[in-house]
DNA sequence: CGCACTGTTTAAGC
DNA sequence: TGCTTAAACAGTGC
């Protein structure tokens, strides 16, 4: 499901439903979800209020009262959706908040790679992957002289580098396939053979696909919902990702389907540059 | 039955 | 030591 823009979306669709709230009771169905200490995250969430609902790249912010923070990813499928908690446990609910308003607040995770972690608000980079972050796509320290100094520092191709979320963060396999056919670079590019020019589109690119993605409110591929289960809209405008075999709108030719890092490439051999 | 899937971490290999 | 790749997580759907 989610890349930056889908959890933006989220933040934002959850935001009205969660803020103001106080946790009566933490249901912990399939325990695992929660890295950190499982007593520790259901006893100490009793009484505290939902502040408010941050974000920082891919990962939810949930801030409560008395200086913790809920840190969330939801990974490939992870779902909030709010609920009554009587109402009978889905297969794939697996954690329920039961707030005092008789209203409660669950989880959702097919396939259960999603994780929460209650830490102590500031102290958010004790998460695993939080550190590594680079800035996000669409910060003002993401800068040409910053993107391009990191690109000419790297010898590996530009797909795994913009999936790996240390440089830039906040892209996932879908807008990668997107910025780098607008941008018109091959996903195989070596990063330091990239000139500055084409860095620049790139730039620019992934800070305006990021910020149309959150105006259509993300991308529904697979079963990506909002917190009010609604579907995004962003998948009637991607032009390379999920459009394989299809012609390039662009010149016409075929687009095709590899294997880049682990991930389902698809990007057009004919208008997109390979540097190397 | 085999493979692919929005993400990330960890183990294994060189 | 450090970089790269594969496997793992777990489930669904084609």
């Amino acid at each position: 499901m989610p890349e930056m823009p889908e959890v933006e979306t989220v933040r934002r669709t959850l935001t009205p439903l969660a803020v103001g709230k106080v946790i009566k009771k933490v249901d912990l169905w399939y325990p695992n979800i929660i890295s950190s200490d499982h007593r520790e995250f259901k006893n100490k969430l009793v009484g505290k209020k939902i502040l408010a609902i941050d974000r920082y790249a891919k990962f939810l912010l949930i801030r409560l009262s008395e200086d913790l923070t809920i840190v969330s990813h939801l990974r490939m499928e992870g779902k909030y959706y709010l609920s009554l908690p009587a109402t009978p446990k889905d297969k794939h609910d697996h954690v329920q908040f039961e707030f005092t308003d008789g209203t409660s607040l669950r989880y959702n995770d097919v396939r259960k790679f999603g994780r929460m972690q209650l830490v102590e608000t500031g102290s958010e980079k004790i998460v695993t992957g939080i550190a590594k972050l680079g800035p996000e796509a669409d910060s003002p320290e993401f800068t040409l002289d910053y993107f391009y100094a990191g690109l000419n520092k790297r010898h590996k191709n530009i797909k795994n580098v913009l999936l790996d979320q240390s440089l830039v963060s906040g892209l996932g396999n879908i807008y990668v396939d997107e910025v780098l056919w607008s941008s018109k670079i091959h996903p195989l590019s070596i990063c330091n053979k990239i000139p500055k020019d084409k860095v620049a589109i790139l730039r620019d690119e992934i800070n305006h696909t990021i910020e149309e993605a959150i105006k259509y409110k993300g991308t529904t591929v697979h079963t990506y919902l909002d917190a009010n289960g609604d579907t995004g809209h962003y998948q009637n405008r991607l032009k390379a990702y999920g459009h394989a075999g299809e012609k390039c709108r662009r010149c016409q030719s075929k687009l095709e389907k590899i294997k880049v890092s682990g991930r389902g490439t698809t990007f057009c051999p004919n208008c997109q540059v390979m540097y190397k």
